[in-house]
DNA sequence: ACTTTTTCCGAAATCGGTTTAGTGAGAGCG
DNA sequence: CGCTCTCACTAAACCGATTTCGGAAAAAGT
């Protein structure tokens, strides 16, 4: 069926070792003999293939990628889907495809490891995963080549989105507007988390405002229901927030359906954040104040340093990459009444 | 570095044939030796290497994803990132891998065709390309087993959404709230833009409706710039729609914008629908009217489809599946003024 | 003319498995 | 006891490439 190094070899009168020098350009090949086997393998359609080649050179040109199985957010969270969006094509204008890891792989219960070596994946790349796990924290301090995104590991490349700032700046953005009694509702525990409460802290500090904990809310990412819930605690407190910002701009869509059902009118009565830059947000009326993740940015330089770390092994450095975040005013945000 | 099959022959005392024999459970290895094999197996850590099992068989058990490389709407957009989530779960229980397939791995310019023979893909799932391409339909028709979605390619297996259904159902709903003028706007051209004007056509000469032509706008799937353009040319008509259905819910929410510019209330002046059932249009006030698409029916669906072909050679047959869609009636179909 | 070097190519081992064909030991049988 | 049959296992070919090592022929040097 498939045409292989046999048929290229036999057309061309020449040894199958030759043909696969040709193609791997090895200077003792003659200049000529190298142009005919490219000539016939191209007329009979030939290319080497990636199994036969994989099995013997031990790299398979294929990157794993870690896209959390449980979890409900797993392609559909749109922050995640448009890293990986640019991290793949990234990897392919490198000649890498993309092949997804998980740890359920039919009957065999294989860990993420095990599932890396089985496809004989030449890196892996952490995109969204439960980064507290004993068994991505396996894969992450294996010998594999490894970027991950939004966490770092000791010695590993990592991607970040600059949550600090992202929360400081949305903080200082409240601040110039007269907000001194801000909310923060945020997200489940991950370093992302941890970042942005750092930012929040560090503002509110800059502008001399006392932190209070009933300010500081617990609740999910990507959940317009966990908002609206975080929304209206905050909302009924005996002194309520005049500006809260929230763990995402889905959260906040719950959070604005919360502010509807109190009669409270946006930004009027309560400003309200979100995260992300989601096009959605800025559909809305109020447009949604936001900060705005380069997503391109991040799968892009996730890309990078995994090739990096593959081709150079011996001289790739991991690195982590702290990419800006810019903030998007919207109409969400307003003023603080006197 | 990796242990392989030799390790655990040597550990066993046994031959390299049987350790394979006893994992690929044959017949002439003794349960005792079988057991034996599989403890050590499981003492050192071992498990089969993909890539020499794949080379020998030919099965890889890993099958190719085809996700619109082109086309600014890859892994972003939701309703594919949807369908592609199920399927790769689905995919996922029953031992199968999943890698994107491209045409522009590195350097070399491989069609589609030659990517899933380079990487020996047991079959491939199109989920979101361009199915007018001489391309694609190479990739349909060949020997590799495929399924599609949303298109279906003669004798070949898909699993398209009811989107006749859809928008007739729609109408319908329109209808029985009075309007008769009804607009549709239309994304790009594919079988799903003919099903769903099928749909349109069919429902207003059931309900004795003569189509207008001013009343059929071409615009684009997942624009809300395109939505808000197509939405403001019919209400500038000389004698508007009382409806208008939008080709999905982002696109909606261009049209809803549209709308308020112009001051028409929605529903009271327009009324407007979506299609798709995004979360987001849920959180809106008014609540989107749309037609939900059970897109992990349709992944796992594609995924049994697949397999089935890939398992059963001899016996399967192509399938068209018709996956049922859901209508959810929202605020933002009102009932027609008199 | 003879040695040395360079150029170009091929034989064979190898990667880690699967599978076919065969083999030796013991059981069953007359 | 000798024969055949099973049973349980192994040797070896094979999948499609890459890569090491070596060798023949041509070119260069003396």
């Amino acid at each position: 069926m498939a045409v292989t190094i046999k048929d290229v070899s036999a057309k061309c009168g020449l040894s199958i070792s030759t043909v696969s020098k040709a193609f791997n350009n090895y200077s003792d090949i003659s200049a000529e003999t190298r142009e005919l086997v490219h000539r016939t393998a191209r007329e009979i359609g030939y290319y080497p293939n990636a199994i036969a080649r994989t099995l013997k050179t031990n790299r398979s040109y294929n990157l794993g990628v870690l896209y959390s199985d449980d979890g409900q957010n797993g392609l559909t969270h749109s922050f995640f889907a448009q890293v990986l969006d640019a991290f793949k094509s990234e990897c392919e204008k490198h000649g890498y495809d993309l092949t997804f890891i998980n740890h359920n792989v039919g009957w065999t219960g294989m860990t993420y490891l095990e599932h890396c070596r089985y496809r004989n994946v030449d890196g892996v790349c952490l995109v969204c995963a439960d980064f507290y796990s004993t068994e991505v924290a396996e894969l992450a301090t294996s010998d594999i080549p490894c970027v991950t995104i939004d966490h770092a590991f000791n010695n590993r490349s990592c991607v970040m989105s600059d949550n600090l700032q992202g929360v400081q700046q949305l903080v200082r953005h409240a601040v110039s507007n007269g907000h001194r009694k801000i909310a923060f509702v945020h997200g489940q525990r991950s370093s992302v988390t941890e970042n942005r409460i750092t930012g929040y802290y560090r503002a509110l500090n800059e502008a001399g405002i006392d932190p209070r904990a009933d300010y500081l809310v617990d609740a999910l990412y990507d959940s317009p229901t966990a908002g609206y819930t975080a929304m209206n605690q905050l909302m009924k407190l005996a002194d309520p927030p005049t500006c809260v910002l929230m763990p995402d701009d889905h959260s906040a869509l719950g959070a604005l359906e919360a502010a509807g059902d109190l009669h409270l009118r946006v930004p009027e009565d309560v400003s309200i954040a979100g995260y992300d830059g989601n096009r959605l947000g800025q559909m809305l009326h109020p447009r949604l104040t936001t900060v705005k993740q380069d997503t391109k940015r991040m799968g892009v330089q996730a890309a990078l340093y995994l090739i990096e770390r593959i081709e150079n092994p011996r001289t790739a450095v991991s690195e982590v990459g702290m990419v800006p975040i810019k903030l998007i005013p919207g109409e969400s945000m307003g003023k603080v009444k006197k």
